[in-house]
Formats: C-alpha cells, sequence, structure tokens
DNA sequence: CGGGATTTGTCACGCAACTGTCATCCGACC
DNA sequence: GGTCGGATGACAGTTGCGTGACAAATCCCG
C-alpha cells in the first residue's frame, strides 16, 4: 500500500480527513484508536501518517513513539491544541510536523509532500553512535556495552542520545532539561541524578567515568 | 560554517532570533537580505535555514527557490503571515517548514531538532582556537596542550575563552572583570591571580609566557 | 481492577574543588 | 635607588557535584 494512514478518534474529522485526502489524490486510511493504528501500519505500512494527540487508550504522544520504534515514517500530528508545550513534546517524540485544527486540507496536503520529499532524499543507514565498547543505536531503542545489551529506562534512554547526537560538546543542566525533559525551569540536581544512574549502567568504573564527563561549571558531556 | 543561518530583513526580529538560538545552543549568522544570505549560504553553507518571506528586493519564495537549487539545506519560512496559499506556495517552492510570527523559540527550536534528524544532516564541526600547540575548544569546553587536555576551572576556562577570542587584541583588567566575571567593579588583581593560575597550566614556561602575556599598565592579551 | 515492581523526581548532606582576598615579594622602568 | 605595577603563595569561605534515601507516579501483569 502507498498512502495515508489517519489516527483519528473523531468520526466526523477522520471522515473529512480522509476524504479530503482522497480527493487530493492520496490513498488513504483510517483508525479510531491508537492501538488499531499501530497495528495497521505493522501489518501494512503506509508512507505517511496522521495523528491526533487526544486518542482514547493510548494516547498521541505514547502512539508516535511507539511507531517510531518500528519505522522511520513521516508522521504529522494533527491536533487541537496550540500550544507549545504539546507542540515540542510530540516533536520530541518523534513527529516530523504538528499542525493546528481546523487546518486548510490544501496546506496539510502541502506539508505532506514537502515531507515526503525531504524523505525520500534523506533514506539513510540506521545511526548508531559508538564510544569505544559502548554502542547506542536510536531506532532500536537500545545500548550495548561490548555487544551485550544494557537495560536502561526511557529517560536515561533519551539523556543518552542527546548526549551521544553532541558528542564531545557540553551541554549545561539547563540545555539537558530543556532538550530531554521539556522544561524550561526546573531543579538541575535532576539531571545529576540521571546521570549518575546512567553511569552505574554504562561505566565500567562509574567513580571514575570515561565517556559521560562532568565539566564541572559547564555541564556534561559525552567523550570519544 | 555549520548552524542555522536566519535571513530576515527586521533588524530587532533578526536580533531576537539570533540570540534566542544562539541560547539553545545553535552556531546563527544571520543576513538581512535574500542576496546576502544566498551569498553567505554559497560561500559558507549553514545546516539550516531560516527565511522569511517579506524581504526587501529578492523575495523569499525566490529566496527559497535559489537555496534549493544549489542545496538540499532544510528551509524553515517565518512569517508574519497566516496565510493558506502563502503556506503552500512556500512548501511548494521547497521550504520544509512554515511557522507563524510570534512564535516560541522552544517551538521553533523543535522543530528545526525534527527537521535536522529527518534530514540528517552532518554533525556540525567543532570551532576551535588554535594557539601554537595550545587548542581552545568554547564547545568541547576543553582546552589541549599539544592535544593533551589541560583541565581549567569553569572562571580559567572562561577567562580563556575571551582573551582567545580577542587574540592579538590587549584587554584591560576591567574589561575582562566585566566580560568574564560580569562585575562593574572590583579588585583588579583577582584577574592578575587567574592569569597566574592558567599560566601555570598552559604555558611551558610560566614564568616567560608566550601565549598569554601582560602588557604593563594596559592589560593581558593572547598572542599568537 | 488491583497490587507489586519499576521508574521518576525531590531532598538533604558531605566532600572535594574552586574562588576571591590578602600580604608579601619581585622585577621593570624612570 | 625608588616607585609602581604585577606575580605568587597561603587560606578561609563558598560553590558545585555525587549520592543515598524516599515518596510519588507509572507501568505491568494477572
Amino acid at each position: 500500500m502507498a498512502g495515508v494512514l489517519v489516527i483519528e478518534d473523531d468520526d466526523r474529522i477522520r471522515l473529512a480527513l480522509l476524504l479530503a485526502l482522497e480527493d487530493e489524490g492520496y490513498v488513504v486510511r483510517g483508525a479510531a484508536t491508537a492501538e488499531e493504528g499501530l497495528r495497521a501500519q505493522r501489518q501494512d505500512p503506509a508512507d505517511q501518517v496522521l495523528v491526533d494527540l487526544m486518542l482514547p487508550g493510548l494516547d498521541g504522544f505514547e502512539c508516535i513513539r511507539q511507531l517510531r520504534r518500528d519505522d522511520d515514517v513521516p508522521i504529522v500530528v494533527v491536533s487541537a491544541r496550540d500550544d507549545t508545550h504539546d507542540i515540542v513534546a510530540a516533536l520530541e517524540a518523534g513527529a516530523d510536523d504538528y499542525v493546528v485544527k481546523p487546518v486548510a486540507i490544501k496546506e496539510l496536503s502541502a506539508r505532506l509532500r514537502a515531507l515526503r520529499r525531504r524523505a525520500r532524499t534523506a533514506a539513510a543507514p540506521v545511526p548508531v553512535y559508538a564510544f569505544g565498547g559502548l554502542e547506542i543505536s536510536p531506532e532500536e531503542g537500545e545500548v550495548r556495552r561490548d555487544g551485550r545489551p544494557v537495560p536502561v529506562t526511557r529517560t536515561e534512554f533519551r539523556l543518552l542520545c542527546e548526549l551521544a547526537e553532541h558528542a564531545g560538546r557540553v551541554l549545561s543542566r539547563q540545555q539537558l532539561l530543556s532538550r530531554v525533559w521539556g522544561y524550561d525551569t526546573g531543579d538541575e540536581r535532576l539531571v545529576d541524578v540521571h546521570v549518575g544512574r546512567l553511569r552505574q549502567k554504562i561505566e565500567a568504573d562509574p567513580a571514575n567515568p570515561r565517556h559521560l564527563v562532568t565539566l564541572r561549571g559547564l555541564g556534561y558531556k559525552m567523550q570519544r
């Protein structure tokens, strides 16, 4: 199948979107819940996915994360909520774009086209960050030390990915709070605690970290 | 160059965007006209471009087309006009995203990040100041002598960065106090002490400094 | 739906490292 | 040789970081 999967619980809106997109020349399919959408995508992947944030059961954010876990499919959020925090959270979760309802179908269509163009040109191998015996694979959602999987929690993983993505650069506690947690403000000790926990898991000698190092007064960084 | 190029004619808005993005950890550069932006991008390409639609001379749409012709760089339109027709036209012209002013910087930053993830933009190289065997890398938070990391404290590091940034120029103790410490007034001896400590760490012969030199009665400067 | 396990965020404390001040010494310049 | 600006060593106060304990939130499983 080639086309668009629309995950939206409101029957009227879903139908309207499906019809309008069909009119624009897309092959379409709908799902009323995140679970249904995920199942559909697994069985017979669409080229692009539209997802609402407020879904019954599994919510939109989690839906995005799970879609992303299996797949690099372009995801556009279509939400009624026009709130920076939601937008940031959705994009962080893995969405590619976020539009606010009601949306002009021409705009939606143009955004889908732009995204498809971008996704096509960028078909690339799965990136795996490696630091000595430490491997971090954002796509797989896995961390390995000397080839052995290390169990890390979601927050730890996001933190690790953020650091790995900017390997060699200092990231301040503020930057980490903002990028990993989405906090504008908050207790910086929180970062310390998670870094500490991460070190217990990924460092040979957690008291003398070789990869996840502290720069006193500046922040943390991943060392190659 | 690595980072974000902002093409926007309104000085106030451009400056605000640049500062905010810098705050988010981006390396930034601005251009006031499409022509200037295109030239900048050709000479020294940024990883991502922000462009306003209403520009004097060459307009935003044409600017996007020309950027696209040379390059696959991710382009985000930041416009005051919230009009489906403009949005569609901009995306058709080759833009990847379109946000309406005023925009929350957090949202913009998240969109840039999402786009970068999608475009798999090459990781930005790390800028480094070099003075003979002495390297100072603000991004990495590291100082190296002959390739070996030298442990410096935060204050020392800031001081060194300030001097390195204005290499070859004298900086008075007052200027340093103000830029490094944020003091309007204070004991100038403080600077001496930190310079001394720094010399112990980065100079081969601290008593006869070659890079961090004193200009009696004037201040200090970094010597190439 | 319920209860146990896991994860997450907060807090307070202790240690180590850093900062700024001061007094003294030194060397350049007139 | 005198004077002035700069260097330096010592020290006490402060700051920043790591950590263990704990409570709240969330997940997971039947």
